[in-house]
DNA sequence: CTGAAAGCGCTTACAG
DNA sequence: CTGAAAGCGCTTACAG
């Protein structure tokens, strides 16, 4: 069934046809009615493809996730998919399955940087109007996708190029607000358990830590930093240095949840409770954070609205590609979320 | 840049551009090299909507999720990805964001019904090939896609409908795995907390648990059973029940693992421990499962074998429609991961 | 307001 | 082995 069928039963030409479909004014109530009825008759659709190939325009982007089973992924999906829908955009998926396919360490090998570019030429030959690239951890991916003629948005993830836009959330916004909550709640001495302290995101972190111990004149103590390597495991332990400590901290900040649970169990075996001994709180807002016990503390990542933007982003400029002035990197806002990990 | 482009540079008619892409055997070594050199110089890739026109083939199948971000559904999109990708199809995705568009009880409601049949006549309108829906939760949705000129597999759905085509874990198989585990480990006295008892999941654990019963020819007590909700809540309302009774069972199976975390509650509560007072076993492998205190013993869920097996019978079905004599409902074998909660 | 015709970028008999 | 031509299912000037 197709539109020259339907021209046929309906006694008209297929230009007509075809204009009914895309609701042009041209055509008299009457004819437009004679051409309904036989599109319902029919159960006619007409084909996006043909249409795609004559207007030049498929309403399709691509989205790359690195691994859409990583914690971040789905939600970001979603947010992508709200706002692409309301524009009538259509998304193909390709997921890169990342650690399924080269474990932890995939990071700039050939490997990666091959699947990269054929995920890519494979999207362009299907003709998507722009690209979302989805980190499966916020990590600097400058330069992954290169000489593209279409637009490209880096979702989770940081860029450093200058060129390339992208969308995550704020680390130091967050941390910083992590410390001034624990300040508002009296806490003075403060330790921190970092991530890899080489990341990006701890680095921000300790950034936005900083500005806050600054901001309320409160003395930094090295002996309150700790490097993790956001497992559980490192928090185990590095909690159990800070707690033991002649004159530990009050409470901990650790860079995910994942860690905070670690600090939990050392607590739990020194005896100590939390929140009445040491307050605690987490980042990332996994769905463990909400299990602990205590039910933690924590920081939860606008991954919603991460999805929302990069694909607003990704469609504005698909509009409009050579607009200038505009912001390249946005960090979104991440909100606190008040469980029982911390004593006021 | 396109093909004519393409052979106007290199010299030859479109119709041998053409077959240097489909790496046809009818063009010389010589003429080859010329085209491919043009390719490469040109970076050029063929537009597969204008070959999909023509040749009436997408290899793109439709995936619409109840909703991604449901703890089920990226391990199965990714186990569909991993054999889609193997057979050179493409995924549009198509996230139907129930939850959050209607909230926890939206099946047979009008809006859910003519969002699905807008779903899947855009799907259609895009040429898909197939169709896989994805539920959030597994329930029986017979006849929720009907009159479709392409084939449909439901995942992680059950379809009573007898026509459709379903893969799905098998509930009576996982029951009776851990009722029979937990008698190999000495257990005589079984408790269970099911989930909503009137879902088909309940019910077909219960054949599960009443078929090890009969098999080693325990005792059923009713007072054992108890129905849950699969919140929480219900696992700590409904373990302190069991956990108070005059002759306590000195194992339990709670349906879901959130369920056995209200049940690791109502211990601690009581002043019992895991597992040495009481044995514990879950279901779903959820991540808190394995933060819990004791690391829970549950059952895991073949995901990424349940997609892949879904698109394994797509494509095959695309490939040959009227395959008669073949298994219309899959159900996946479970598998029981062995942590901390229970005593041998 | 309606229709005939060209064309989007490919593929594929068919002729040479 | 290579090329000219028709056609996939649409849209869109253009003529009437």
């Amino acid at each position: 069934m197709n539109i020259k069928e339907i021209s046929r039963l309906a006694e008209v030409s297929t230009a007509t046809v075809s204009n009914v479909l895309n609701n042009s004014p041209k055509v008299t109530p009457k004819t437009r009615e004679k051409v309904l009825r036989v599109i319902n008759e029919t159960q006619y659709r007409p084909s996006t493809i043909a249409k795609s190939l004559k207007v030049k325009r498929t309403n399709t982007i691509g989205v790359i996730s690195e691994d859409i089973t990583v914690f971040n992924t789905p939600e970001i999906i979603n947010g992508i998919d709200e706002y692409t829908e309301s524009r009538g955009y259509h998304i193909i998926l390709n997921n890169l399955r990342l650690h399924k396919r080269l474990g932890n360490h995939y990071t700039d090998t050939a490997k990666y940087h091959k699947l990269i570019k054929e995920t890519v030429q494979l999207l362009l030959s299907r003709q998507v109007e722009g690209i979302i690239y989805i980190g499966a951890h916020s990590r600097d991916v400058a330069g992954v996708i290169q000489n593209i003629s279409v637009p490209v948005v880096y979702s989770y993830c940081y860029s450093t190029g200058g060129l390339d836009f992208s969308v995550n959330y704020d680390d130091e916004g967050a941390a910083y607000q992590v410390i001034r909550y624990l300040i508002g709640s009296g806490h003075r001495k403060i330790g921190v358990i970092s991530g890899l302290y080489d990341s990006l995101q701890s680095q921000n972190r300790f950034k936005g830590y900083q500005r806050a111990l600054l901001e309320y004149n409160l003395f930094f103590n090295p002996a309150y930093i700790k490097a993790g390597d956001w497992e559980r495991e490192s928090g185990y332990l590095m909690g159990n240095e800070l707690l033991r400590l002649p004159d530990p901290p009050t409470a901990i900040f650790a860079m995910n949840d994942l860690m905070a649970g670690g600090v939990i169990d050392a607590a739990k075996e020194l005896g100590k409770s939390i929140p009445r001994d040491v307050s605690l709180i987490g980042f990332d807002n996994r769905e463990c954070s909400k299990y602990f016990t205590p039910q933690l503390t924590t920081i939860g990542l606008p991954l919603n609205e991460i999805g929302k933007k990069s694909a607003e982003i990704l469609i504005s400029r698909i509009a409009n590609p050579h607009e200038e002035n505009c912001i390249r990197n946005y960090r979104l806002k991440c909100n606190l979320i008040e469980r029982q990990s911390v004593r006021h």
